[in-house]
DNA sequence: TTGTTACCAAACAATTTGTTTTGTTTCTGT
DNA sequence: ACAGAAACAAAACAAATTGTTTGGTAACAA
C-alpha cells in the first residue's frame, strides 16, 4: 500500500480512537476528525464513505487481529473438565487485551464501551464456532446449539466487560476461573 | 398534566417509535421526528433538550412499567430447585414481553435494539438485585456477588434476544426453560 | 372572564455534510 | 531521471440540521 495512504488512514485512525475516549460516538463530528488528523477534507471521504464505515473499519482492525491469532490456538481445550484453565482460549484472549494492543482498553472502556463489546460478541461468535467444530457441539439435549453458543459469546464478553469495570484488579487467570465457573457446567 | 401537553408529548413518542423501527437512531433527525408529530419545532424543543433525552425517557416509559409490575411480585421462587419455571419472575417478564406493550416488540426487534436490550439489562439488575435481597444472595463462594448479578442478567437479555430473533418461536415457558438451564446451576 | 400556559410559524446564525474544482506533491515504472 | 498516475490539499458550494428568538394564537384553569 501506498505509503501516503497508509499514514493518513493511520493518522484518521489515531484522531478517531483519541476522540472516541474522550466523548461520545454519535457527538464526534467528521470534521472533528479531519483537524485533528490534521488532513484534508477531500482525503477522509476518498478513504472512508462515511463514519460509520470508519467505525467498522476500525473495529475490523482491533477485533480481526485478536480472533484471528486466537484461532490459530489448538482447540478444544478450554474445560476445566480437560484440565486447568491454563489450556483456555479465553484465558488467552484476556492476556491478549491485557496487552492494550492498539489502546484498545481506552475503546472498551469509554463511554462508547457497548459499540466495541458488540463488534467484539459478534467476532466471538465465530471463534467459538470454530472451537466447538473440532470438539463437536457441545453435547446439551434440551438446550439449542445456536442459544448455547449465544449464551457462551455473551457471557465472555459480559466477564471482560466487569473486569474492566474493575480496573482490572484480578489476574486473567482468575477471571478465566470466574468465567469457566458460569459456563463449564453448560458443556462439561 | 395538560390535556395539550399529553398529546405532544405522545404524539411525539409516537413518531419516535415509528421512526425507531424502521431506521438506526443515529440516521433519525429532529426535524423528521417534529414533521412525522406534526408539532412545531419550538414545542419539540420545550419538551425534550435533545434527541438522546427523548430516547432515555422512552425507555423509562417501557421499562419502568415492566419492571415495576415485576418487583412487586412474590420473591425468592425462581429456581428450578423450588419448583417449576412457572413461578419464575423471568416467565412473568417474557409474557409481559409477548403482550407488545407499546410496541415494545419492534423496538426490541429493529436495528436499534442494542439500544433497548442495554436499557433492559440496566433496569434488570436493579430488579435482580432486590430479588436476591429477600432471598440471600447467591451462595457461590468462588464467586463476587456483582459478577454473579452481571452474569445473571446479561444472560436473560440475551436469552430475550436469541428468543426475538427467532420470531419468537417457542412458548415463554420453554424460553424461561432455557434460561434455568444455563443459570440455576449456579445459584442453586 | 382573566391570567396563565402551551402551542405554532417564521426567521436566524452556526455547524455539518458530501461534492466539486483546481491545483500541488509524492510515488511508480521504465 | 523522467513521465504518467495517484494521493493529497485548499477553497468554495448547496443542502440539511440544530437550537434559539420573536410575536402571535388557541386552550386551559381559577
Amino acid at each position: 500500500m501506498d505509503r501516503r495512504q497508509k499514514k493518513t488512514r493511520e493518522a484518521i485512525f489515531k484522531a478517531f480512537t483519541v476522540l472516541l475516549s474522550k466523548k461520545h460516538y454519535n457527538q464526534i463530528s467528521v470534521q472533528e476528525i479531519i483537524d485533528l488528523a490534521d488532513i484534508g477534507r477531500t482525503t477522509f471521504y476518498s478513504h472512508f464513505e462515511t463514519k460509520d464505515y470508519l467505525l467498522k473499519d476500525l473495529c475490523e482492525e482491533l477485533f480481526g487481529h485478536i480472533i484471528d491469532t486466537a484461532m490459530g490456538l489448538p482447540h478444544g481445550h478450554y474445560h476445566y473438565s480437560c484440565g486447568t484453565a491454563a489450556d483456555s482460549v479465553f484465558l488467552h484472549l484476556l492476556r491478549h487485551l491485557q496487552e492494550n494492543d492498539r489502546n484498545i482498553l481506552e475503546l472498551l472502556t469509554s463511554q462508547n464501551n457497548e459499540i466495541f463489546l458488540r463488534y467484539f460478541k459478534s467476532n466471538l461468535k465465530k471463534l467459538i464456532v470454530t472451537q466447538y467444530a473440532d470438539k463437536g457441539l457441545p453435547d446439551n439435549s434440551t438446550l439449542p446449539r445456536d442459544y448455547l453458543i449465544s449464551h457462551i459469546s455473551s457471557s465472555f464478553v459480559d466477564t471482560v466487560d466487569w473486569w474492566l469495570s474493575h480496573n482490572m484488579k484480578e489476574s486473567p487467570e482468575e477471571i478465566t476461573g470466574y468465567f469457566l465457573a458460569v459456563t463449564d457446567p453448560l458443556i462439561g
